[in-house]
DNA sequence: AGCACGCCGACT
DNA sequence: GTCGGCGTGCTC
């Protein structure tokens, strides 16, 4: 028999074990082995057994198992679809679905029972009791060490090499017990000191309980039945999938919750927390090696009915599962955008089909592909078309900048300012927006014109007055801000454009009696998101200026004031999305006002007034922003109406990278004229990437287009595979979120 | 991608 | 004479 495995390395394939007669019954597709590899060994994972191999002359034997629960069959299966549609390594797959690199430890708790008790009376360091003499040296001393408190084996074990022989004897003899136990991981800090309200009382508008009434009979069925949600921001989601959950457990099935950044929302964790208390098992990037270890192993348990965390929760173990929920669906974070590029809510549905499981995309601003698959019946859409409560939808009023000019700070409309000073004086709160960190966008030398750019991005470095410094927000290379320009040593430098930072500076210096706070990731280190957050809730704050991180899913109640310091930042990005992402950023953004008893509203300044996704989003009409948008996407045969994968190739040598391309671009045409005519791929590029250096590689893409995923695969799979010299590195990447 | 094996400069 | 530079080729 032979074990193809899937080695934990980044190598694109299996590799061929003889499995050793003595772990044979025990070697079964998901099992944990250690492989002997080179000189050393690697860990990996049974992807198949078959009885041939193409190199039987070269193959090792398989001889050791890893101590840990196998990958259930249904995780496996996904595992291998995830490595044939995103063309990625079956080792590099593997490895996702592991908590940690390592085994799951647990560690073996040893007691006393009530004999060992008796008989272990100490007094002193010296055992008294006359029955502990016809035990050996080795013995006696554990019996001391339990009696004082010893609890764990590995404690146990540095007294005694042989503490384990030991223990056989004292637990035949009935003095001790030895029990396998996972630590129980202390209450989680997320959430912990905001002020949760009270959970809500958990009735229905009329149009929540509809969609919780088909979700709950989709959930009866047990059949995968995938759903979307569309509801205005602000119209209860979230109660539908805290209902359809509940439901779910009382049927006895569990749930997988996947949000797009766990740190972002502490209060979505700690509404399901206030709901469901321990049986949610939240995964986040914070967590250790061991409290997720822990996590994961108290759902492989089947002990946690919910598990609820960011893109790769998707992966964690989750028996019986009946409903997956993916929040806000169309963010952008739940698409991994290196190693294992893979799509996380797509990868939720399709383990939810395997697991018969109802689905709920939930989203205020659903993404080209949801939608246009529930237009079509592949998902059930189901809509919140109102806010909970009493709140309405803010009004939002365009100010075109070509008309107003900008006079406060040379960004800030006499509206906008106007509007602040209202909100200030009525003593509520008030949101800027502005998707730019740091103080000034760029800085340039007024004698010569030479601007500052990264040293190993084709980006220009923007000025951090906090920090003082010259930042590369790509890579992450500062520099102190030069006094005399480097090329032509005049003392002349300007800074130009502005960001968060500049914004707060300015607005705090206009409303100097006004509570200005900044909300970027500049701000936002350790728990100073947290605290922030609370701080704006309990009204400390009057004015928030922040980037995105503001837009995502908060709820204040007491902000009715947004202003979108400039709509059009990503609007001319080249990108296909650009347009999608400006009208989900600003409907995401103009939902944070009047989301409480007050009615709220919305200023956004802009240069593009007539924008679709800027007079959408003022409408608040999705529906029409979709028609617009899609009615492009088909005309130009982007997603939805077709899929599309980038080759993306980049290395140091800027000519070597555009022949590698240059070559897989030609092999990919080929291989794509050949297609048969229901099997047509078409290729664009090669070109140098719109961020043509990053790090110190040169960056150049191509494209496909094609119908059908496998054809799709196979036309990349071309352009990949013609071998690279080294230092250069080719990448497909199928479903690309962004294509700068 | 690592990582071992392999052929030429600055040190004990 | 050796430590080690990173070139290149392999990993069942």
């Amino acid at each position: 028999m032979i074990a193809r495995v899937a080695v934990f390395t980044t190598l694109g394939r299996l590799f061929d074990y003889l499995v050793s007669p003595d772990v044979a019954d025990r070697v079964r597709p998901g099992v944990r082995v250690w492989v002997p590899w080179r000189t050393g060994a690697l860990e990996g994972i049974v992807w198949e057994l078959v009885l041939t191999s193409d190199r039987p002359e070269k193959l090792k034997t398989l001889s050791r198992l890893v101590e840990a629960p196998p990958l259930d069959p249904a995780r496996l299966e996904l595992a291998r679809w995830i490595a044939e549609y995103y063309v990625a390594p079956p080792g590099e797959v593997a490895r996702l679905f592991l908590p940690v690199g390592g085994a799951a430890k647990s560690r073996t708790r040893v007691r006393l029972t009530d004999e060992g008790k008796r008989i272990a009376r100490l007094d002193g360091q010296t055992l008294v009791s006359p029955e502990v003499e016809e035990r050996s040296e080795g013995e006696r001393a554990l019996l001391a060490a339990l009696r004082r408190g010893a609890r764990s084996l590995d404690r146990l074990r540095t007294l005694s090499a042989r503490a384990a022989d030991d223990l056989a004897n004292l637990e035949a003899a009935g003095l001790v017990d030895q029990k396998e136990e996972l630590v129980a991981k202390t209450r989680t800090e997320a959430g912990s000191d905001l002020t949760v309200e009270a959970s809500p009382p958990p009735t229905l508008n009329a149009a929540q309980r509809a969609a919780v009434d088909t979700l709950v009979a989709a959930l009866s069925a047990g059949v995968y039945a995938p759903h979307l949600l569309h509801g205005v921001t602000g119209s209860g989601k979230t109660e539908v999938y805290l209902h359809v959950i509940a439901s779910a457990i009382d049927q006895g099935r569990r749930a997988l919750v996947l949000v797009p950044e766990i740190a972002l929302t502490p209060q979505l964790t700690s509404r399901f927390e206030a709901r469901f208390g321990n049986a949610v098992a939240v995964l986040h990037s914070g967590l250790s090696d061991r409290e997720r270890q822990i996590a994961w192993a108290r759902l492989e348990r089947g002990e946690a009915a919910i598990a609820l965390g960011a893109r790769s929760a998707v992966f964690a173990p989750q028996p019986e599962l009946g409903v997956v929920v993916v929040d806000e669906e169309h963010d952008p974070s739940f698409k991994q955008d290196d190693g294992v590029r893979y799509q996380g809510r797509d990868v939720a549905m399709r383990r939810a089909r395997a697991a018969k499981a109802v689905v709920v995309l939930g989203s205020a601003t659903p993404s080209m592909e949801t939608y246009a698959a529930a237009k079509d019946g592949r998902l059930r859409l189901l809509v919140l078309p109102e806010r909970a409560a009493a709140a309405t939808m803010p009004p939002v009023d365009i100010i075109d900048m070509k008309v107003h000019k900008p006079g406060l700070g040379g960004f800030l409309s006499f509206a906008l300012e106007r509007a602040l000073e209202e909100t200030l004086a009525n003593k509520e709160q008030s949101i800027l927006f502005l998707n730019r960190r740091g103080y000034s966008t760029f800085v340039l030398c007024k004698a010569c014109g030479l601007s500052q750019k990264c040293r190993d991005c084709a980006v220009s470095l923007t000025f951090h007055r906090g920090s003082d410094a010259l930042v590369c927000h790509y890579c992450g290379f500062r520099t102190k801000p030069p006094k005399t320009c480097s090329a032509c040593g005049a003392e002349a430098m300007d800074r130009l454009g502005y960001g968060t930072e500049q914004v707060q500076e300015v607005v705090q210096a206009r409303f100097p009696q006004a509570r200005v706070a900044r909300l970027d990731r500049d701000t936002a280190d350790g728990d100073g998101l947290e605290t922030l957050l609370a701080q704006v809730r309990s009204r400390e704050i009057d004015i928030v200026v922040g980037t995105q991180m503001i837009t995502k899913g908060h709820d204040f109640p007491s902000v009715t004031l947004v202003g979108v310091v400039l709509a059009d930042h990503g609007m001319g990005l080249p990108d296909f999305r650009a347009s999608e992402r400006t009208f989900q950023l600003l409907s995401q953004v103009a939902g944070r006002a009047g989301r409480g008893v007050l009615p709220g509203r919305v200023l956004v300044q802009t240069y593009n007034p007539v924008h679709p996704a800027i007079t959408c989003a003022r409408d608040h009409d999705y529906a029409r922003f979709f028609e617009l948008e899609k009615a492009a996407r088909d005309e130009l045969g982007y997603p939805p109406a077709l899929r599309l994968a980038c080759v993306r190739i980049d290395g140091a040598d800027p000519q070597l990278v555009r022949q590698v391309a240059q070559r897989g671009a030609e092999a990919a045409r080929a291989l794509a004229a050949r297609a048969p005519p229901d099997e047509q791929a078409e290729v664009l590029g090669p070109s140098e990437a719109p961020l043509s250096r990053l790090k110190g590689r040169t960056r150049w893409q191509l494209f496909v287009k094609a119908r059908s995923p496998h054809v799709l695969r196979r036309v990349a799979m071309r352009a990949a595979d013609a071998d690279a010299p080294r230092g250069v590195r080719v990448s497909v990447d199928i479903d690309p979120a962004s294509t700068l």
